[in-house]
DNA sequence: GAGTGGTCTAGACCACACT
DNA sequence: GTGTGGTCTAGACCACTCC
């Protein structure tokens, strides 16, 4: 495409529909960065592979180099892809991060020892959707839903209870057994095992007296303040597809946020 | 600067000195962003005002306007600088931001209705920093500081008590009586009376339990479960200026945030 | 219409990683 | 050396705002 000569078609060319709002103007980069979304999506390049590269995918779409860059730059920063210098762009995954838990935010007090992390899975059911679970996950009320109970110990210490709820239809084969087994992040096992990629998610924090089931696992006394923290995870076309109430005890550690 | 011709300098000429760390390579556009950011720090553009065009810039450091761009995208991203399309570049300035609070995460229930904001200021004391006053802020112990502690009320009902500590060198004429009259958020008025400007913020958030006195103020009972919100603010160059221990009652209303 | 930010291109070269 | 992402340029045109 020369910006020199008038083009065959416009460098603009919205493929949207100029019905209601006007023009519905779109960037060029956006319409490639929508085409990458739905191939990522699609499954046409793994979690932890590589992508094409910013040459190949700029021919493949017939736009500049840079276009695609930017594109593919906004994907990043969405936390879909990954790039590095040199060896290319690759899919993100949560089976390869350094970090263990990506959307935990929760660090020790200075003073506390960095002990090693152990999971205790207390039960999985396959329960129905309540209304509460069904509005957050866009599940019509009673359909089917799995519970996952667990708790999270650091440097054998309880700190977190976690309460999860996660639609049924797409998480067909999930069992107690087979978590208690995994090793690794849950996120990685719902992403190779289910095929559920879990892009972002919004968190509500409350503070909340524990009752005396909850005080008992945590190890603190009943009534004693925890940060609940209730978060609802997305995929590809922000689809809830985790529920998930964790019950932080604070007195060890605390949920780190950054404002800017 | 040509592109296609050996330049008379070399257009990564990098301006720091490569001693330890080996060449020490720094991209233009970074080496743009860091001039600009002395300029915003320094004050020759104040907060609201429009900095100069990017084609002015662009001749000022002898760089393509891309280069420039660039730098300024990044000062956006930071939230130094605002971008108005068609109308020019602006710094930012809490003094005209449609969120009262930029900083201020808490939401209010979907059932609660959304009142007005009342302010109640309870005092502002001069006094000595503390030992952990004097860590967050990077004082040494005993140089004063200013205590201010307030209470917020949406639609009536008390929802966040605010203890703030300021290093006492830079609020030097702040009174109980300045604070009770200025209309619009602290921060504008830290901005324009006192030129601190606050750029972002870390928070460490707990679960605590009310005393008698914090539970008096915000109409809960002793003991009740509160939002206990730590925030340190920074300026240029992450100076700290600003120690903010916050209690929320998260009964009516919760604290938002998002994970990606 | 003039000015500003926003998009797009084509081409060059640099930094980094693998081989 | 080759290939990848990262930087930089010069120039064109588009969208938005204000006069």
């Amino acid at each position: 495409m020369s910006a020199a000569l008038p083009p065959a078609s416009p460098p603009f060319s919205t493929v949207l529909d100029d019905t209601i709002d006007g023009p519905a103007f779109s960037p060029l980069y956006q319409q490639i960065k929508a085409l990458l979304t739905r191939s990522l999506q699609g499954g046409e390049w793994k979690p932890g592979e590589a992508i094409p590269s910013e040459m190949e995918l700029a021919a493949r779409f017939k736009v500049s180099q840079g276009t695609v860059r930017k594109a593919i730059d906004e994907l990043a920063v969405d936390g879909l892809v990954v790039r590095r210098q040199g060896k290319g762009t690759f899919v993100a995954t949560h089976a390869e991060e350094h970090v263990q838990y990506r959307f935990l935010r929760l660090e020790p007090d200075p003073e506390g020892a960095a002990g090693p992390v152990e999971r205790r899975f207390l039960d999985c059911r396959r329960l129905r959707a309540s209304a509460e679970v069904a509005r957050a996950l866009e599940l019509k009320l009673g359909e089917p839903a799995v519970q996952v109970r667990r708790l999270l110990l650091f440097a054998g210490v309880p700190v977190v209870l976690d309460e999860i709820w996660l639609p049924g239809a797409l998480f067909k084969g999930l069992t107690a057994e087979r978590l208690s087994e995994y090793r690794g992040p849950l996120y990685a096992l719902f992403e190779t095992e289910f095929g559920v990629r879990m892009l972002r998610a919004e968190e509500k924090i409350r503070a909340v007296a524990a009752s005396a089931a909850e005080a008992e696992l945590l190890a603190v006394p009943e009534g004693a303040p925890l940060l609940s923290v209730e978060r609802r995870t997305l995929t590809f076309g922000d689809k809830p597809v985790e529920l998930r109430r964790g019950l932080y005890q604070t007195a060890t550690h605390f949920y780190r946020n950054e404002l800017n």
